[in-house]
DNA sequence: AAAATACCCGACCAATCGGTCAATATCGGC
DNA sequence: GCCGATATTGACCGATTGGTCGGGTATTTT
C-alpha cells in the first residue's frame, strides 16, 4: 500500500517529467509546447495540469531534477585515489565521460546558463559548478602543499581551464569533427590525456 | 543617386536586422515574435515581410551578418608579430577581448551551435571556427619548427584548449564571479595571462 | 455499497503566433 | 501635375499557444 502505491502514484508525474526533459533538452523553452510534451508522455495535455500548475513550474521541476542528477553524476567523477597527478588524470577523463554520458542533462542545464535576462534557475547550475570547483581546487592545493605541483599558479584558474576544456569539447564536438587536423573528436579519453599531460608539464616543478 | 540612395534603401532593412539581432541574441528563435521585432525596429510587422519572406529567412540573415562580423572581429585578434610566445600571449588576450566586446554576436552564433536537430546555419559557425583554428595551429606549428615549442604535443589539441578556455570564460563569467576563490572573473587580461603562462611552461622545452 | 479522492480526458477559451492582402503614403523621374 | 515603384500600414486569417472546465473513470477509505 505504501511502496507500490507510491510508485504508481508517482508514475504519471515521472512520465511527464521524463518526456519534458527529453524535449526541453533538444529545443528551447518556447519551442516545446505542452501538447508535444503530453504527446511524448502518452497522456492528454489537460492531465499535465493535474500535476503541474503551469508550464514554468513544469520546466523548473525538470531543471531541478536534471540539475540534481547531473550533479550526482559529476560528483562521482571526483572520487579518486593515489597521487595528485593520477587524481587529476582520472578526474579529467571521468568528468568528460560523465558529460558525454548524459548529454541531455548537460544541454538542459547549460542552456539555462546561457539564456539571458531570465535567471529561471541559475542557482541549480551554480550548485553543480560549486561542487566541481571546490573539489578540483582542493586537489590542486593538496598537490601544491605536497610539493607535487608548482606553487606559483592559481588553483582556481587551473580548475577553470580544466573544466572549460571538457565543457568546450562537449559543446563543439560536432564541429571539431569536421576539421582534418583534429584527430581526437571521437576519442575523448585521448583528448583528456593530452590535455592533462600538457597541463602537468607546466604544473610539475622543473627538474632543474 | 547611388551611394545615398543605396543607404536610404537599405536603412529599413538594416533597422530590422539590428532589432532582430538584439532580440535573437537574448532569447531563442521561438521566444522572439515578429511583433516584438517590428516593435523594436519601430515599424509595423507587415513591413518586415516587405524585406524578408518569412521569419526563418530573417533569422538566417541575422545569423549570416552576425557570423560575418564576428569572424572579422575575431580574425583581427590573430594579427601579431614577434616571437611565437608573444604571438600566443597577444592572441589569447585579443581573442577573449573580442568575445567580450561583442557578446550579442557571440551568444547568437553560439546558441546556433548548441541547438539540436536544426542545423539552421551551422556552416556559419564553422567558418569562424575554421579561421581561428587554422591560424592558431599554424602559429603553434611555426613555434615547433622554430624550436620555441616542444615537438611532442598536438597543435590542434592546444588550439582547442586555448579557444575553449576563452569561450568557457565568456560563457560562465557570471557564475564564476560568485565563487570566492576566483579572483579573475572581472580581469580577463589577467585570466588569459595566467592561462597562457601555465600552458607555456608545459610547451616550452625543458631546460634540461 | 457508498462516499471520497485521485486520476484522466475531450472540448473549449482568449490570446498570440506567423503570415497575407488590399489599400495608402511617399518619392524620384518626367 | 502625373506616374510607376518602393515603403508602409491596419485589418485580417487559420493555426497554435498556454490554460480552463465539467464530467467522466478508477481506486481507496469508510
Amino acid at each position: 500500500m505504501d511502496s507500490t502505491l507510491a510508485m504508481v502514484e508517482g508514475e504519471g508525474r515521472q512520465r511527464i517529467l521524463a518526456a519534458a526533459e527529453k524535449l526541453f533538452s533538444d529545443k528551447a523553452f518556447d519551442a516545446v509546447s505542452m501538447n508535444a510534451i503530453a504527446c511524448e508522455a502518452g497522456i492528454s495535455k489537460a492531465n499535465i495540469y493535474h500535476y503541474f500548475p503551469n508550464k514554468d513550474t513544469l520546466y523548473l521541476a525538470v531543471l531541478r531534477v536534471a540539475s540534481h542528477n547531473l550533479r550526482a553524476v559529476l560528483n562521482e567523477a571526483v572520487s579518486a585515489h593515489g597521487s595528485v597527478l593520477d587524481v587529476l588524470r582520472h578526474f579529467a577523463r571521468n568528468h568528460l565521460q560523465a558529460l558525454l554520458n548524459r548529454p541531455q542533462l548537460v544541454r538542459l542545464v547549460w542552456r539555462e546558463i546561457l539564456e539571458r535576462g531570465a535567471p529561471r534557475a541559475q542557482e541549480f547550475a551554480e550548485q553543480g559548478f560549486a561542487d566541481m570547483f571546490s573539489a578540483l581546487v582542493d586537489v590542486l592545493k593538496l598537490g601544491q602543499s605536497r610539493g607535487e605541483l608548482r606553487h606559483d599558479f592559481d588553483p582556481a584558474l587551473v580548475a577553470t581551464l580544466l573544466l572549460g576544456a571538457n565543457v568546450f569539447f562537449f559543446q563543439s564536438r560536432d564541429i571539431l569533427r569536421h576539421y582534418p587536423p583534429i584527430t581526437f573528436a571521437d576519442d575523448p579519453a585521448g583528448y583528456d590525456a593530452g590535455i592533462v599531460e600538457i597541463l602537468l608539464r607546466g604544473l610539475v616543478p622543473a627538474p632543474s
